[in-house]
DNA sequence: CGACAAACGAGAGCACTGCTCTCACTTGCA
DNA sequence: TGCAAGTGAGAGCAGTGCTCTCGTTTGTCG
């Protein structure tokens, strides 16, 4: 396969930073499952070192503290989730707007349940003394535009009722404006607010759950949750 | 004051009694404020120990492990933010449902604005590895129920819009059946439905802000968040 | 009242953690 | 070809949760 070879960029790479490249890999994946399989405080970066079969300051050379290795796993779990959202979005692109909330909603869902440490590490309680790098923010913001999506294209098609012209607090008018002018054109106050309300009760609906305050209260969670995203869908396409 | 010592009472409780739970109270209140200060990972029964003047193999007379100490933190959060919701559903007695809503949200996420790292305790991401014992489940059910409790009142005085008899899915049916004969007497499913999707609402709005995912986007988070939930109890109220 | 068991605090110790520093060795570039 | 940068190993430090043993204090019961 020479002709895949010359597309192949590790060919531009010197040997020493395609092994590094792989090793950092490899720590990354150990580092992942240990994370799955005993949550991110049991995360032990001389575990991980143990397991890819280095001392643990050999580790230190790839990643210069646990709250970085922490950092590369939050930004490809955030990456992941929105990958499953933006795939959702798409798959249901001819959809009403009502639906296509259901369908991104399921789909978070979805990824949430598969990974379920992952999720509580960027939507959870942020690690103590953990400030989110820069880095972060441009994965972090995957979801909320996936989301943001739906309510742009409906507004565009006429789908989305837009009746609702009650004024806004003028503080929450400006910071509005700002995110219409980023990412919501021509979408209306009442409608920002509306998509706020639903993103907070996907988040919320799948934080409940997944943190234990339905146990005992719901026991079909994928009814319930169908339900419940109908309903914020319908709420946030017609606003009632 | 010895009238007043004849009702302590500490009276009946020999000296050692006392001094127990003089102690225990000691060792919870110096790792309340450690938990305050700096996060529930970096709570260490050891540099509790130090403070409160003792050998940390000595508090292991009071509190057999971190994780039960954890526990005990989390019962008080618990108790105190029920607290917080129920002098606010009290003080709100005479209002109407929409604003009753209102109220309790902004005092528990008032608590929850001074107390972050307790919130983040009791309904952020659960301490990986950590069962909540059976002790907590009485404390954590305040804030649902007093939030409920707005409901019950609004369906009783006519004041809840019981409109919609739309059929939820026989599970879910049944799951809100038990609910209503606990606690939330002629509820209709809709209505519970309406309630628990507020309830999302209410909780994913504090944690969104206290989790810094609205970093950026809002800026005026009280008034953000007085109209989402001026919305969310209008929603819940009306149905629209 | 006096014995005895339970409760208690201190100290040492074990296995673990994140992280640093030093030392050899290898690799890539000038 | 030589030299600096990159790499891995090992020792070590300060901290952690937790256990065990040891005297001492305390409350109860015969």
């Amino acid at each position: 396969m020479l002709s895949d070879q010359e597309y192949d960029p590790a060919m531009t790479l010197t040997a020493r930073d395609r092994a590094r490249a792989e090793i950092t890999g490899e720590i990354k994946a150990v580092a992942r499952r240990h994370l799955a399989e005993q949550g991110s405080a049991a995360l032990s970066l001389r575990a991980v070192a143990r397991e890819v079969g280095m001392v643990s300051s050999a580790v230190y050379r790839y990643f210069p503290s646990r709250d970085d290795l922490l950092t590369a796993l939050i930004i490809d779990a955030y990456n992941a989730v929105g990958a499953a959202a933006e795939a959702a979005l798409a798959a249901h692109r001819r959809r009403a707007t009502a639906q296509r909330w259901v369908g991104v909603s399921l789909a978070i869902r979805a990824w949430a349940l598969a990974n379920p440490q992952e999720y509580a590490l960027i939507y959870g309680s942020p690690v103590p003394g953990y400030t989110a790098p820069q880095d972060t923010v441009d994965p972090a913001s995957r979801v909320p535009l996936a989301l943001l999506q739906i309510v742009v294209d409906g507004v565009a098609v006429g789908e989305i009722n837009t009746d609702d012209t009650k004024a806004v607090p003028r503080t929450i008018h400006a910071d509005f404006a700002i995110l219409r002018a980023a990412a919501a054109p021509n979408v209306p106050d009442a409608v920002v607010s509306r998509a706020l309300l639903a993103w907070s009760q996907l988040f919320g609906s799948i934080s409940l759950e997944l943190f234990g305050h339905l146990h005992n209260v719901i026991h079909d969670f994928d009814a319930y949750f169908t339900l419940q995203m109908r309903r914020a869908g319908e709420f946030l396409a017609t606003g009632t």
